[in-house]
DNA sequence: CTGCTCGGTTGCATAATGCAACTAGATTTT
DNA sequence: AAAATCTAGTTGCATTATGCAACCGAGCAG
């Protein structure tokens, strides 16, 4: 349980985490990626209990990275679907399932990849680099202002 | 309060976050990555109460994303240090940061970026691509098995 | 109009978290 | 070398989030 909130925290990570770093918030945003968009679907993907889903689903929505739409059957019911803030967090899965692909799995143990649809090859590695691609490590990152021509300030990273 | 795990889940993106999914591993991680190794630096630089970093802590160690390494200054005193398998997130760090950046601070509100240390200059915007750099967006994507030359099978993408 | 599904809400038990006080061993101070 | 202090925890207790099951009203299907 957090008492204490990071949405103000000066640490982008932190507030991400604020929005997202529950236990099921990313699970969420990962089936509405793929194209859940009932309240009973994510209950069923999901199998949490729905008095959670709710408490979730309300949350995601105040937070603008999904919102309710009226139908898409003609039914009376409501629909969650990922706003574009939401679907800007389809990088952040992706990390996650490259990282849970290599590190997660025991050998002989197997798991599906992403491909692209259309060619059936799979999706790229996600690569932290430089502007102009090549490839960096966290020893060679450090945090600062981008403030007009001057050096590369701050002290040790603080990500 | 999670009873069920997700640690035998099919999908790799539930076991990334059964293992770094709570409120305080990336944020461990993230000042890892920063170079924070000793406990009253994670402590004093978090905020959290020291029988959960404790905790923490011990689950990282157990799950190989850190490890205790006997010094560094040469006092008596153990270090947290991350293994490769933990410098694997620094990209999943880097998509949040940048999520977060993008859609969690208010106009006017100013915030650090990530610099390339060597040339100050702002770090790529992380992208989820073809093999041949194309952009993708999550409704290009699909999930399957990659075996032997056959056609992108796998029903609905579900990540 | 009757029954069933969908999308919740409510109450209660339980597990995770946070806080404060305490401690053993290492380090520093006197 | 004692005393004081710092480090890295541990322990107990209060609080809060979570999970479960039962319930319920609005849609919808027959």
């Amino acid at each position: 349980m957090r008492r204490i909130s990071f949405d103000k925290s000066a640490c982008p990570i932190a507030r991400s985490l604020d929005a997202v770093g529950d236990w099921w918030s990313l699970l969420i945003v990962r089936d509405a990626l793929a194209g859940v968009r009932r309240f009973g679907d994510f209950q069923k993907s999901l199998g949490l209990a729905k008095n959670i889903l709710t408490q979730r689903l309300r949350r995601l929505v105040e937070l603008g990275i999904m919102e309710t739409v009226p139908a898409s059957d003609g039914s009376a019911y409501r629909e969650y679907a990922l706003t574009p803030k939401g679907e800007g967090l389809l990088t952040v899965i992706v990390a996650l399932r490259q990282w849970g692909e290599e590190t997660c799995f025991a050998r002989g143990e197997s798991h599906k990849s992403l491909l692209e649809a259309k060619t059936g090859r799979p999706v790229a590695r996600l690569q932290v680099t430089s502007q102009d691609g090549r490839p960096l490590r966290a020893a060679d990152l450090l945090l600062g202002r981008l403030s007009c021509d001057q050096q590369p300030q701050g002290e040790a990273s603080d990500f």
